[in-house]
DNA sequence: GTCTATATGTTGATAGAC
DNA sequence: GTCTATCAACATATAGAC
């Protein structure tokens, strides 16, 4: 073995994952690259060794999100199908792909816009949100969603509902399974009992 | 007048306003005492004379949504009359809350937890959580839910619905007296065209 | 109530040895 | 691939004049 010590080396991949924890514990801006150190037990240099620095982190972070959300859009039940169906697929689809990367997705969700690479994210999750706001429009077209619901406020709350989830969900918590299940039931059928 | 100047002296709360605008802007931890002072026009220093630090701003700014927050429990529709109907009450008027104290309760629900004064502003939220939680567990427990929703699950769905208005709405947007009841039926009946 | 000047600590990033 | 040592910039906060 060519190691030098117990402890195998960092991967940019193996170094994102603690960042992202850290990050998400701390915030982006509160996170010092003092405290990364410290939390993958490597010196601040080292880190520079991987990275070109605390915002390459980042952009590596929310981009593997992003990449998972967009995929969704290009599954055969998100473009073939009665719109309603298709808009369900997605939604369903959103929430299992936030419970998988949900470390990546909540970092995600949290990106302000202070810098190039925020702005960036930013951007192309308008560009999703865009994408299903379509979808939701196709299926009150076809009537197949309440007609007094505007597609855009809509499309805000669909996605407000299932973003939650990254707010309290931690892993392995009972339950995950039937997730993206009640979140869909409760978008499109509502608490009500009837 | 014994003013100094054409601008009228900052107090506590005036300056609360500028500064809460600009930590929805770039972030508690992104925004420095100097951001602050250039977005109030005044140096560093006139700042701390007002407050002890960036810390107070936070707190009571934070202090401000919850109070408003709280208030709504307290109210007879949300205290007498079918669970269910407490209920809705309560999240209408949550949704009104929020849009009335947009800046603040924004600054709130992004609170992360790093100082104690966060830590503190997450314990109140949680405080608030469960009340609304024990209203969700009696209007599933008198029928006027559907039986299989999870209380806690409902709550966290109701929530995470309610608030994602703050990361979208805008002061002034059109259409903002029609939000509350768009939400409340979201929630309570779906989007599904019956 | 506001200012200029400054103290004191922390930050992101680099140099260069092993 | 990791380290120690260091830097320039920026952070929060204070002192003291007006």
């Amino acid at each position: 073995m060519a190691d030098h010590s117990t402890r195998a080396a960092y991967t940019v991949d193996s170094l994102l994952a603690v960042t992202v924890r850290v990050f998400n514990e701390r915030g982006y801006d509160g996170t010092s690259m003092e405290d990364l150190s410290r939390a993958a037990g490597i010196s601040k240099s080292s880190i520079y060794h991987h990275v070109r620095g605390k915002e390459e982190l980042l952009r590596l972070a929310v981009g593997r999100a992003l990449d998972a959300l967009f995929a969704i859009l290009d599954e055969p039940a998100a473009t073939a199908g009665r719109p309603a169906d298709r808009l369900e697929h997605v939604v369903r689809r959103t929430a299992e792909v936030l419970l998988d990367e949900l470390p990546y997705v909540t970092l995600l969700l949290r990106v302000r816009g202070n810098t190039a690479t925020e702005q960036w994210a930013l951007e192309r999750r308008r560009d999703f949100d865009h994408r299903v706001a379509a979808l939701v429009q196709d299926a009150v077209t076809a009537g197949q969603l309440r007609a007094d619901v505007e597609p855009r406020l809509a499309t805000r709350l669909l996605f407000g509902t299932v973003n939650s989830l990254v707010e309290w969900y931690r892993p392995g918590q009972r339950g995950a399974e039937h997730l993206p299940d009640a979140v869909a039931r409760f978008a499109f059928d509502g608490l009500r009992a009837r």
